[in-house]
DNA sequence: CTGTTAGCGCCTTCAA
DNA sequence: TTGAAGGCGCTAACAG
């Protein structure tokens, strides 16, 4: 390329950054020969100077499957995009061992920070000495921004919404309590029942369901108890569409709420109360979190380990749509 | 690090590799080190080594918000990850500058290769040195591998149902013809009723829909016509759910056929004739394609520029489910 | 305005 | 078995 151009690597250099200190003349021969080379500097050797960044971050989810986590990685490159970095994307399977791997990998390969959805609660392999912001799912034993859903306030206020509608029997499915957002879900449901005077029963309770078709078998197994629930309340959408199934198979009534909209909530003929939140929003703020803290200089110091909380709202949508 | 285990870095290098000609007290020595340092090596200045590759690919898709790709973003990272390659995301929305400036970006980030839907016809940009498999769309004018969906023969089979359930006045809703996939849906659309001897009407063909909420418009737009269609075929899942969205707002009676098959598809009490693929498989094959290329050696030369079709199938979902 | 030197972290090659 | 030298592509700092 110098070769080409027959000056310096230096003023290659310098005039494809289009810095000053370089003639006219030098800079049209830089850039004439790097047009027919189709040159462009190597970015990742020019990381490796001191001090220089990958322009690179990570995000680590536990399910791309899931619309939920293709949505917040939309969001995330969304941002990043914009500032002109670069989303190197992963997927852990709710495996924590994954997670470890993928995580030191990731800091191997010198991503400028991470974006991640822990899959467990021991979060000290997430100190790696860059940046990290949490979504979906707190820090346990570190400090770290992160971006939450309202998960118990959403859970509590459409489950309150149920017990509005007269229900006293209503079923819950949601995640293994493992998960934080199947924990916090289960404790506004539960907040729910409590204020309503109504006490919980245990055997309505199917906490397992990582998927549509064991929700659908766990809805049914509800429905055959003697004193089926009226109503349930699903914890995710997964569980939400295994409920919309079980009711289809079986043509049985049963008032559905659940945790996370979807697109044809609308359609289904089926009244519905569903908990909504913008999970673009919760990868956008995710990213913006952790920008701050990339662009973070001595005199504008990385603020102290933030919590956001991304709203949520109830929507009732009803068996005639509109 | 080499100064913590008060060895060279060399010893450092050969160790953490494995290599072998180190002996057992160095290593364990450096292992140690390592452990309290959570050193890891820096795996872009080892890819900066010549002949090294960086283990990264580039994935270019053109709307990751459209659950198609974000699917095949699914497949293309379950098969990187499964070699050890991580997937740097990326989205163009469509915007064939934008996509120009990602590939450029990608490349002089190193990618080992990138899979790409290309937004565009003139695809010289693309040839950057570096193997290209292209996604849902074939190469214009570059030799490169490509994975297409039976685009035309889905939308042909399709159509030919609606027309065998007695229909001929069927309207038509699609992508601009800019882009290859709604071009191929409407060929396979024209084809079945030339097949079955009805003629085009003009009128019924709406081909500008870019979202859901546009779709639904045009879907009035024909509803509104003096002739108006009996049925309609949507090219893809935006524009199928905008016409069932102008059915519900409507209550008007027109038979659905759709390209794209969706989660809650057999659960709208509404008879709808999909066309059916596995959009990961796409991804998973892509990515099997360009790991093919990067794998390849003196002895087993890259294949020639290949082209799989994946295969379509058509699900007739009934007024009741199941 | 231009070029030389040096070094980022790593590893191949060669020498001890 | 170990280490020193040199260079991958780039650029800050320092000549010229």
């Amino acid at each position: 390329m110098a070769a080409l151009a027959k000056v310096s690597p230096m003023s290659v250099s310098r005039a494809l950054r289009n810095q000053e200190g370089v003639s006219q003349e030098t800079r049209e021969l830089v850039l004439a020969a790097a047009r027919t080379l189709g040159y462009r500097p190597n970015e990742i050797a020019r990381s490796l100077r001191p001090g220089q960044k990958t322009g690179m971050i990570g995000l680590v989810v536990t399910n791309l499957a899931n619309p939920f986590y293709s949505r917040l990685a939309l969001g995330v490159e969304s941002i990043a995009a914009a500032h002109g970095m670069r989303v190197l994307l992963t997927n852990t399977n709710e495996d924590e061992e994954r997670e470890r791997d993928i995580v030191r990998d990731l800091a191997a390969r010198q991503v400028d920070g991470m974006i991640v959805v822990p899959a467990g609660f021991g979060h000290g392999h997430l100190e790696l000495g860059i940046p990290v912001v949490l979504a979906a799912r707190p820090p346990y034993g570190i400090e770290a921004d992160c971006v939450l859903v309202d998960d118990f306030g959403g859970a509590r206020e459409a489950t309150a919404q149920l017990l509005a509608q007269g229900h006293r029997r209503i079923g819950f499915l949601g995640n293994p309590p493992a998960v934080y957002t199947g924990a916090e879900r289960f404790r506004g449901f539960c907040a729910a029942l409590q204020e309503a005077g109504v006490d919980l029963d245990e055997r309505h309770v199917r906490r397992a369901q990582q998927d549509a078709a064991a929700a659908e078998r766990a809805t049914l197994d509800l429905l055959d108890l003697d004193e089926p629930p009226t109503a349930v309340f699903a914890a995710n959408n997964r569980n939400t569409i295994g409920v919309l199934r079980a009711i289809r198979t079986t043509g049985r009534q049963l008032a559905v709420g659940g945790f996370d909209d979807f697109e044809l909530a609308d359609m289904l003929g089926v009244p519905l109360t569903i908990v909504a939140y913008d999970a673009d929003e919760l990868g956008r703020h995710a990213a913006r979190l952790l920008l701050d803290h990339l662009t973070a200089t001595p005199d504008t110091p990385p603020p102290a380990a933030r919590r956001t909380i991304i709203p949520t709202s109830v929507i009732e949508y009803g068996a005639t749509p509109r």
